[in-house]
DNA sequence: TGTACATCAGTGAACGCGCGTTCACTGATGTAC
DNA sequence: TGTACATCAGTGAACGCGCGTTCACTGATGTAC
């Protein structure tokens, strides 16, 4: 039954992926390892050749997910990222989203390998979005900083309470559609200083 | 064996609340029914007697811990509350502070009935916060409200991030000094337009 | 290049354990007379 | 007010089940000669 070198680390890949969606969609306790690795198409016993344990493995997922999110946010701007991340589209996407909000809560409970990747994974996501604002004096950039984490607090916020609110609750559409034109509105002077410097 | 009506209605009160703690502390599946009961003083036999099942108790331990809240800051202005929500103290004590905070990304995997109990919290808790506001015109309460829902999720998205964060990473301390700040300086300028008025 | 053997990714049965839930039982409370 | 009986909150053993983890086994891959 050995396969290639190359195959099983191509495995245990998939298995990472597979689980960060899983996790993401019904959380750490949602999701057995036997259903696990039978959704990744493979039987449950083989899983202690690739971990240690289940709790290992939520850590390498939680950098999955965050490694897919900056991957496909990679030349996006601040606007187009706060458009998608606080829409309908991804409040409903719970597997596929945010690892963040997807898993924020349950993250407090976890151990510190796995808070310490949630810490490194909000660092990308803040130097991803401070990107625009380069080149900047140091104090604007510790203005540019305070303001990416309230944009992002906010929009982590309102999908979380959006997420908690019943599908088809008026108050679930209501708290993304105003976070979203308050983000926006903050942003937008906030450009206007960036272009006329 | 059988006790007085009262009594009764007091053990079951009490087993809400203990819930409703240890449910905020450790998440709905970190919590055993076992467990719950002898925390509050019982055997879990009599669990049974009380509620239909461990899910209707997530609702009514929810509703609990919203009614816990709005208790303690029924005479409190936005400003000390933001004081307050956005703070390492209430960062820290999981047990006791914001159920939204705690369980808001577990609650999006949860049944309609916790969902609903969670945006009827919501609800509770932007009325709180727009007391202050009231007695204006029309446009002025839509823009209060969007204010409002604006503040809260910033709020509750920076305590879940902070949590998210190890203990003593010093991002976990930045983004509550910084969402804190933030807020209060959004503040500050509705408060004069209020007060002149 | 060909042969012999060690390696190890993946299999599937089995482990002890705690889960949510059920149930026969207890005995003081509540009620009917 | 006193007696007889039904009620039911709380007890603790037991239920089936799925959990995370372990293990003997398989057989193609990787390696040494």
């Amino acid at each position: 039954m050995r396969i290639t070198k190359a195959q099983a680390q191509a495995n245990r890949a998939h298995i990472v992926e597979t689980a960060s969606t899983l996790f993401r969609a019904r959380g750490y306790d949602g999701v057995g390892v036997a259903e696990l690795m039978s959704a990744a198409g493979f039987t449950h016993g083989g899983f202690y050749k690739h971990f240690d344990s289940k709790a290992a493995l939520m850590a390498e997922a939680a950098s999955c997910g965050f490694a897919h999110t900056m991957a496909s946010s990679q030349d996006v701007g601040i606007k187009d990222f706060v458009e998608y991340y606080v829409s309908r589209g991804h409040r409903d996407a719970l597997g596929d989203g945010c690892t963040i909000a997807a898993l924020g809560s349950d993250a407090a409970r976890q151990s510190e390998a796995v808070r310490h990747t949630f810490a490194a994974g909000i660092e990308d996501m803040l130097a991803l979005l401070s990107k625009e604002g380069s080149g900047r004096g140091s104090s604007d950039k510790e203005e540019l900083r305070a303001k990416v984490i309230s944009i992002v607090a906010q929009a982590v916020g309102a999908v979380v309470l959006s997420r908690a609110c019943p599908d088809d609750s008026p108050l679930a559409d209501e708290i993304l559609k105003t976070c979203r034109a308050e983000i926006l509105a903050a942003l937008a002077p906030a450009d206007h200083a960036a272009s006329a410097q």
